[in-house]
DNA sequence: CAGCAAAATGTAGAATAACTACATAATCGG
DNA sequence: CCGATTATGTAGTTATTCTACATTTTGCTG
């Protein structure tokens, strides 16, 4: 009875986990991490579906069992403990957490692939990369975030090698929206501004190793002058420690020569979603102001053409929404959503 | 009877654009094409799959027969003329379309959202643009461009604004395996750089419009000094004319204010596959200099850290796979793969 | 280490879903 | 308006999933 009891509460505290199963994390991984509460004729199920996903998709449920060596209710007692009321459920909960292939990243670049193979693998594990970067975002941190730098007066990007060119793409975004902005990615000329800054001023400092020192020192000086400062890195590490606000950017770990770094790509999405997150606590004026920018932009463009395609219109820019924000931060302290 | 072999041959033809639905078209931006090619009542359905795709999941043959109002043969002769054999096919495919909801890309960002749901979307939009950026490219161009870059003595990126930083993000790449390169995002040092360019050196030239006048006459300038160019570009423009090679990346369209820029990142794809491409034609011991490399930078950054994280080990970078590359490229001709 | 309880797995058959052959209805050219 | 052809639906067959129950295995206690 009392055994019952507590099955009946692991289940329940299963169901809680699993609720977020379909949107948040990734199936294989999850079927990983539960390997080993799984009962041992589960586990060989388990094990057929991470060793072929892929086949896992199109295979009945007597095919698997069979392949599997167990009975088919058996499959069907797995599927319910990841997570899923029904075999077809599972099915097509694994086509999507395999549609970009998280599962053949592992299937690694080699030299003898051939080109169209290689891209395909590159655009493959970008993908993912990025869909794992989605997944482990905070949230929270992110509104905290937004909300610095919607307050500040100026916001400073600092940042070396590839995280320099991610604070460049951030000095060329942030100033359409009126907001004053500087990306710096010289050690000198970051510690002289970190010394200039003032409370109300924001520094976002992106180190994806988060141990780069000469980023710490920065980080140092702009908060003894009292300003905010919104660290980007890819894991938790000694920037963590600094910031206000800690945007950990999660991707897959560069485990050989030719995988492609997949951590700036991360970063910059990350850069869109705050830039995106100050454009709408602007007023109306600021997003008419803004639309009209990009409107004479590619109207610049046009007129230093060549004569021939002057005559080609820009049909994607010109049909601007100038639709006025009607959501601005709801409550300060309203972080917890979701 | 000469109907019949008429109704069969379409059959077949149908059959070979099917053979590359699955892997490099949206499906379900193939049923929008295809929709004024299907029967009455097969368009029923295919609005209700169009209306709602997630619905359509865990939709049975049954249950879908009747939300469109039609009978369950019709449903299936559906599937089949979309290019599934199955009903169960058609749903994995679908479920693998709509994993990162290209569907919902139509679902656009609006200052209403909240920043969690915001933050998604923007996600969703890039992954969805990637996605699509990996389906147009072609990979025979991308063979070319490999092929010009790797024979080069030394290579340019010329770039402005948001291309500009895709142009620096390929310098720090390239030189990493002994390719003398050089970004430049600055009009009069194009010029001055594409002047000096001599046969055996190549040009990427980086624009997303492939209008920008500025690019242009630094193409034609190089062109004529019989530098080898490559074009880098969201369409065919004024670009194309120029270019010995033009890499198309299509992107999704701006079609709103706050609706992130893509092609960057997806432009930034492209500069991973080419260098990862490069890298591939080098001989063992470049491949072994840049391993190193890679080492001894990490090694830099510990050096340079914290007291308290110098024991930390860096796992990752120091598992460097040192395979020399077995493939070269195995015939100048043989373009066509795919 | 016997023997019992509880959990784990399998068996068999009921229920449901997908598919096929054929019949009827709609459409179109002459 | 009629016949030929195509489009759609009906009904029955086969395959698949699911459920109730039986059997085996495991682990614990005297």
């Amino acid at each position: 009875m009392p055994l019952e009891g507590a099955r009946a509460l692991m289940k329940l505290q299963n169901a809680a986990i699993d609720a977020n199963i379909d949107n948040e994390t990734d199936l294989l991984e999850t079927i990983q991490e539960r390997l080993p509460s799984l009962r041992k004729s589960e586990q060989k199920v388990a094990l057929v579906v991470l060793a072929d996903a892929d086949a896992a998709l199109t295979a009945t449920l007597a095919v698997m069992a069979r392949t599997a060596g167990v009975s088919e209710p058996t499959v069907l007692r797995f599927c319910e403990a990841i997570g899923y009321p029904s075999y077809q459920t599972f099915k097509m909960a694994l086509a999507r957490s395999t549609a970009f292939g998280m599962h053949a990243v592992h299937s690694l670049i080699t030299a003898d692939d051939p080109p169209g193979q290689m891209a395909g693998k590159i655009f493959q594990y970008t993908l993912a990369s990025l869909d794992r970067a989605r997944r482990k975002l905070d949230m929270t941190s992110m509104e905290k975030a937004i909300e610095i730098l919607a307050a500040a007066r100026r916001i400073e990007f600092f940042g070396f090698g590839a995280s320099g060119i991610v604070a460049q793409d951030a000095q060329q975004k942030f100033p359409l929206f009126g907001k004053p902005c500087i990306a710096t990615t010289d050690y000198h000329q970051q510690y002289m501004s970190a010394m200039t800054m003032e409370p109300g001023d924001a520094l976002v400092a992106i180190s994806h190793t988060g141990e780069t020192v000469a980023i710490l020192k920065g980080i140092e000086a702009a908060k003894e002058r009292g300003a905010k400062v919104i660290g980007i890195t890819g894991r938790e590490g000694a920037l963590s420690a600094h910031c206000d606000v800690v945007l950990v950017v999660e991707t897959h770990e560069n485990t050989n020569v030719f995988t492609p770094t997949t951590s700036r790509l991360a970063a910059l999405v990350v850069i869109d979603i705050l830039s995106t997150g100050v454009a709408m606590h602007l007023d109306a004026d600021h997003v008419q102001l803004f639309a009209e920018m990009k409107r004479s932009l590619a109207q610049m463009r046009r007129t230093f053409a060549y004569p021939e395609s002057r005559t080609q219109t820009e049909p994607s820019q010109d049909s601007l929404a100038t639709t006025p924000p009607k959501w601005r931060k709801p409550r300060s302290a309203s972080g917890r959503r979701r």
